[in-house]
DNA sequence: ATCTTTTCTGCAGTGGTTGTTGTTTAACAA
DNA sequence: TTGTTAAACAACAACCACTGCAGAAAAGAT
C-alpha cells in the first residue's frame, strides 16, 4: 500500500477531496498488518476522532479497494476484512480466533506445506475470475 | 454425500428424528452440483412442500454441515452456499453470476493452472485451521 | 470571501442468518 | 394402540454487516 502522502496525491488525482478522516484512515491502514475489519478500523478511528461515522470509514475503505489500494478479504470469518498488501500472497486463517496471518507459499510446489508454526487443517485453491459461461457472453 | 436412505439412518444414530421436511432436504441435495445458498434450497423445497419454513431449511442445513455430511462455502458471495460433494476439491466462483463451480487442480503442480474455460483471474489459497497462538494457548 | 460540489454524519433500511415461543409431531414404551 | 415425552415445526422478532438517503458541513476553485 501506498504512504499516506501517496495516497493523499492518489486521491487527489482521482478527484477526491482530501478530508481528516481520509488522511487519519492513511494513516491508520498504513503498515497496518492485522487484516482489520471496518469496525475495528472504525473503533481505532474513534480514539482519535471521537465523532467519524462507520459510514464513512465503509465508504473509505470501498474507494480504496475500488482504486486497488488495499484488497478486502471475505472468507466467511463474519465482517469482511481489509489488507493493506496488495502484493501477491496467501492467508491462514484461524478457526479459533478469525485471526488473519499472511504465509509464504511456493506455487510451484505442494499446496498442503505448512511452513509456519499454525496447525493447517485445510488447504483450499480459490479462483476467482470469469466463468466460462459469461466469457461466452462477455466476447458477444 | 450420503444417499437420501443412507442420512435417514445417520439423522437416526444421532437421535434425530426423521420429518417429511427432512426427507426432502436429503432428495434435494443428493447429486446437487449447482452449491445452492439456503434461500435457493428453500425455493425448491417450497415448490414441494410450500409451508416449510426458511428456519427449518436453515436448521437442517447446519445439522448436515455439523455432521459432515455437506460442506459450507462462505466466500464473500453474500449468502453461504452449500456443497454435498465432501470429497476435496477446489471452486472456482465467478465473479459476473456468483456461480460456483468443482475444479481439479493437481495440488502438486502449480497453482494458476486454467484447467478449463474459465477466464482465471485471481488463485488464491486459504488455510484453516488453528494459528500458532491458538494452538499454545490449547496445548496448555 | 464566496460558490459549487463533494463529503460527512446520523439514521433508517436491507439481506442473510439466528433466537424465541407456543404448537404440533415423531419415536418409543407399555 | 395409546400415552408420554422429547424434538421439530412455523411464525415472527432480533441481530449483524453493510448500504441508501437527506440534510449539514467542509474542501477546493474562483
Amino acid at each position: 500500500m501506498k504512504s499516506p502522502a501517496e495516497l493523499t496525491s492518489a486521491f487527489r488525482a482521482a478527484g477526491l477531496k482530501i478530508t481528516p478522516q481520509r488522511s487519519l484512515m492513511f494513516e491508520l491502514l498504513h503498515g497496518n498488518t492485522s487484516h482489520p475489519s471496518a469496525d475495528a478500523i472504525y473503533d481505532e478511528a474513534r480514539r482519535v476522532m471521537p465523532n467519524i461515522s462507520l459510514r464513512t470509514v465503509y465508504q473509505t475503505l470501498n474507494d480504496l479497494v475500488s482504486m486497488g489500494e488495499i484488497d478486502q478479504i471475505d472468507l466467511g470469518t463474519g465482517a469482511a476484512r481489509f489488507d493493506p498488501k496488495t502484493e501477491g500472497h496467501h492467508h491462514f486463517i484461524c478457526d479459533e480466533c478469525d485471526s488473519i496471518h499472511d504465509v509464504q507459499v511456493d506455487t510451484a510446489a505442494a499446496i498442503a506445506v505448512d511452513d509456519s508454526a499454525h496447525r493447517v487443517r485445510t488447504a483450499e485453491v480459490v479462483f476467482r475470475g470469469m466463468c466460462a459461461s459469461c466469457a461466452r457472453k462477455a466476447s458477444n
